[in-house]
DNA sequence: CATCAGTGGGAAAGCGCTTTCCCGGAGGTT
DNA sequence: AACCTCCGGGAAAGCGCTTTCCCACTGATG
């Protein structure tokens, strides 16, 4: 004979998963079926009376609904996904944040992955929230520009979506997607004029790897204003790292390697935690920024007003792009036409940028 | 007559959530018990030819085990969770990814909470968990200093504890869980008395809220490198801020307000963010660190060593203690004794701290 | 050659919920 | 007064899995 689990509890004096709802429906004498719809609101109604002898049961008993339960019956979790890169790096960490506000404000939980940017992961990840059967994914990290790497996130998303899962990504991931878009090109474009602004003719830019969708997109503002102004970066100063402050640094080391009459007047590094490990390596090298040479980073993270100098940069609403993409996958209607928010991005000078150096002084 | 899903799919043209098992049991000719035991390889085997079709079927079909489905049955889900204030910032995101990469590597997904530090919060977080059956919390903040915060946060606990969950907690939370514990106390001795070999006297200790015990913790390690060296920190010059940088900026602000005179040589602040917001304010103010003041921090957040001047601190593993917190809760054989595991700290000098300022130069 | 593990397949009972369907009673209409 | 419609309670069928229990079969054993 099968032996329930409540007498398996008794035996041992162990029972192993909680509270169920029909001993809360038995202890106040209703039926399974008014006890589920008196604690949790269906669309129909528990007379007045009935509905507060079960909730006093509930809380007499120590009742909590088992979500993976109540999943199973309703076909839908209380879960969001988010899939990012490093939740360590404050640019992804705020955007966690904000996806985690917003998950909350709509009674969901957030499940974070790191894919450390690697597309097999990200698949994986995906595969995993599927499996979860979250309610929404978010793709916080940039696209891919591997056609390959592509192919195979759209297809994970695919299937996910097939079964009704709902998405938003941050950032460009084709046009078949919910998504909340940073102004990236617009962003960096006015970085650059901002810079050639202040008199810079002489840049240097560092961005992410070319693997990477945003780096790529920041990179194209940068040219296009650049080109504005009739220039374009010298040969062998456009640097791609990946985007940690290592990258800043190794790109550093190889700009000041070069003579000194072709050191650039301006660095932009296209991420501020990149502009970060920048500034630590001219210091440790003594060039005095700005003096000497401008930096300027990208996404505004919070430390960014605290380092010194302080980073100019293009202010991104971190916190927003996460919580604004958990409201669109969730709104989504699974209408024709995806929604895609873009947001506005703002340069902000700080200490870190100034007049260009003139040789000849 | 109620409708499968499956009819219904077939009838919209849309299917509500993904293959099931019994599909690809029936696609490979075998019972659903097979296909269970193929898939996901139970106590019982399966004859080789059998498994192979089964595999080949299951991904014909791409299925995807159903997540909650399978924690219902298996009374036990594939998710841990992790409490923390707030995954913005740095210490805790630092944190998270420790729990992140333990969970992946125990084939679990981390749900994870910003609390705020409000003790409400976190019994609501806990409450949230246990209802979502997660096989283990990770407790990642601070535990109270209020008495009643304790216990409404113990309570919640020891229920979840009593359905079969697992605790570790990362700070001291009490005798009763198992325990990751960066020595506190003692890092902050360690960088107090490494102060005072630079021939420090005047100090001024900057500490998070007094509700919290984490730098209750820290600040005592202070008094007692003090004490040993017959000193104590003068009146006013023990701030509790929150452990953000605007609290970091508002305690130099309090400080600074004081005759110059009684203006310490070297500042302690018990937080790394703390500390780079009273280096920003500094700067603003224009004192010079490490020349007319110190300034030192606590837990080497990754940003400490590329702030200006780079921050002296207090090393911590944090992404260790937060890996090594998940390893704890689920190996804890829920016997008597808990584990509790001490990772020690190091002082690690850098820019920011040097000889103490003399007034009479 | 009968007996006994041991092996591996399948039927079916749960896991803890939600929701459909049925029904009896109250109130409103002709 | 007969007829309908609401309203709200309860029984029971699922949701998609895991696991127990049963059973047929094989090969070893005495």
């Amino acid at each position: 004979m099968l032996r329930t689990s409540m007498q398996v509890a008794e035996e041992s004096g162990e029972r192993s998963m909680g509270v169920t709802l029909s001993e809360v429906a038995r202890h106040a004498g209703v039926s399974l079926a008014t006890a589920s719809r008196a604690l949790n609101g269906s669309a129909r109604t528990v007379g007045g009376e009935l509905a507060a002898k079960v909730r006093a049961s509930a809380d007499a008993l120590g009742y909590l609904p088992n979500a993976p339960a109540q999943a199973l019956a309703r076909s839908a979790t209380a879960n969001v996904g988010v899939l990012l890169h490093d939740v360590a790096d404050p640019y992804f960490s705020a955007i966690a944040r904000g996806v985690s506000d917003a998950a909350g404000q709509a009674g969901l939980l957030p499940l974070v992955i790191n894919t450390d940017g690697d597309p097999q992961t990200q698949v994986r990840g995906i595969r995993m929230l599927h499996g979860q059967r979250v309610r929404a994914i978010v793709l916080a990290g940039s696209a891919h520009t591997d056609p390959a790497a592509v192919r195979a996130v759209d297809a994970a998303l695919a299937d996910y979506r097939a079964d009704g899962g709902r998405i938003a990504t941050i950032t460009d991931h084709g046009p078949g997607y919910d998504a909340v878009l940073p102004d990236n090109r617009g962003g960096a474009a006015d970085l650059t004029r901002a810079l050639l602004a202040l008199g810079h003719r002489e840049f240097a830019v560092i961005t992410g790897p070319e693997r990477l969708r945003v780096p790529m997109e920041r990179l194209a503002g940068v040219r296009e204003a650049l080109a504005e102004a009739g220039l374009e970066p010298a040969e062998g100063t456009v640097q791609h790292v990946e985007f940690t402050r290592e990258g800043g640094r190794e790109a550093v080391r190889r700009l000041l390697d070069r003579p000194q009459a072709q050191w650039p007047t301006a660095v932009l590094a296209l991420s501020d935690v990149c502009a970060v490990g920048v500034l630590g390596e001219l210091r440790e090298r003594g060039v005095d920024v700005p003096g000497r040479m401008s930096v300027a980073g990208f996404d505004d993270i919070p430390f960014a007003a605290d380092v010194a100098p302080a980073l100019s940069t293009v202010r991104m609403p971190l916190e927003r792009l996460g919580a604004s993409a958990v409201t669109l996958a969730l709104e989504s209607d699974g209408g024709e036409r995806p929604d895609r928010l873009t947001l506005p991005t703002e340069v902000v000078l700080r200490g870190s940028t100034g007049a260009p150096f003139r040789q000849d002084r």
